[in-house]
DNA sequence: CGGTCTCTTGACGGAGTTCAAAGCTAGTGG
DNA sequence: CCACTAGCTTTGAACTCCGTCAAGAGACCG
């Protein structure tokens, strides 16, 4: 765990966690374990958490009024996941998170978090992290707004490789906005010709 | 151009520029005027300015490899545009921000929005117009992926009334990911059925 | 008044959905 | 350890929405 979050500031920040500093960031956030398909929040609740994913996978996603259900997000072990809309704004949470497998997270709320970010060095890791994912969700709709649906998945496949083989195919359809049955098809067309 | 920046922070902060905090506020911008469909910047430049718009009116958009146009978003009176990403990551832009109208603009560049964001109310003010940009942007996303144009279109009347009749009809279509013909038939559609 | 830009309308085609059913696979309990 | 089941994936056929191509009608500006 502790090499997990120092990998993520290096890899966010470029920055090496002391002792000390890590010992600070870690110190109001505790450990939580969660079996397969558990849902973290619903729509309504406020999404009071943040989470970050120590072992396993989970994803946010949204269900509109015909019941179709959309993905919005996957995270894997490294990852922080939770509704940031509800996070900030204290209101209710448009997303459910869900565990995809059995799942070990980091907890952190609201109150610890901006406790955290009075530390500026830490106030700059969750302003870039903020930051990442404005860019994740613009790139996102720029890149697959407007190309069929073939597109998208193979864009999908280019920037999230690891998830490709590791998040069942119905959820990875949901994210691309399409049926499990039209991704079906389009996997046997790039297989075959 | 006074009254419409303090009513822009009563709306996102709920706080009165003071007099002097309206001074430190703008002494490092300055307006700048647009004839209509002026480029301000495009992609592969850095997004070097943050635009707050006068008067008139301004969208960002994104043109893939087939050269269809897709608008990301809408701004008039009162709103800022630019691309967030490409200012604050100091990486080359994948939009282009253009005119609508003939239109007259304040211009921050990142320096001065920098300086400001040292002053904790300005920094606050910075802060939620990236929240926001995110909020919208996931609303939008979750909203709209997985319905089709009539419930799109819809929407998009029902959150932004004041846009459907200044906006041109293949921006709104383009905006929407369809045909400005599709849009058409939609429309009469709604008027008729 | 002529030219360009925008919006409308029609006919056809294609990508993705829906409905239905069958094959796989992994996890569970006997 | 096997058998069964529930959930996931695949496949087929009919249908729907939107895109494409093409042409015409308005509107705006020089």
């Amino acid at each position: 765990m502790e090499e997990l979050i120092k990998r993520n500031f290096r890899h966010a920040m470029d920055h090496d966690l002391s002792a000390a500093e890590y010992e600070e960031f870690t110190s109001h956030m505790f450990t939580k374990s969660y079996d397969k398909k558990s849902v973290l929040f619903q729509p309504g609740e406020q999404a009071r958490y943040v989470y970050f994913i120590l072992s396993g996978s989970a994803y946010s996603y949204y269900v509109n009024e015909e019941g179709d259900k959309y993905a919005v997000q996957f995270a894997v072990e490294g990852h922080w996941i939770s509704d940031q809309y509800s996070f900030f704004t204290e209101r209710p949470s448009l997303l459910y998170v869900e565990t995809i497998e059995s799942t070990e997270v980091l907890v952190l709320n609201r109150e610890h978090h901006s406790a955290l970010c009075e530390n500026p060095l830490f106030g700059k890791y969750f302003r870039i992290l903020v930051q990442n994912s404005f860019v994740a969700l613009q790139y996102r709709l720029v890149k697959t707004n407007g190309e069929d649906a073939e597109h998208r998945y193979l864009e999908f496949s280019r920037l999230y490789p690891h998830f490709v083989h590791r998040i069942p195919q119905y959820l990875i359809a949901s994210f691309l906005g399409i049926k499990p049955q039209s991704l079906s098809r389009i996997r046997r067309r790039l297989v075959q010709g």
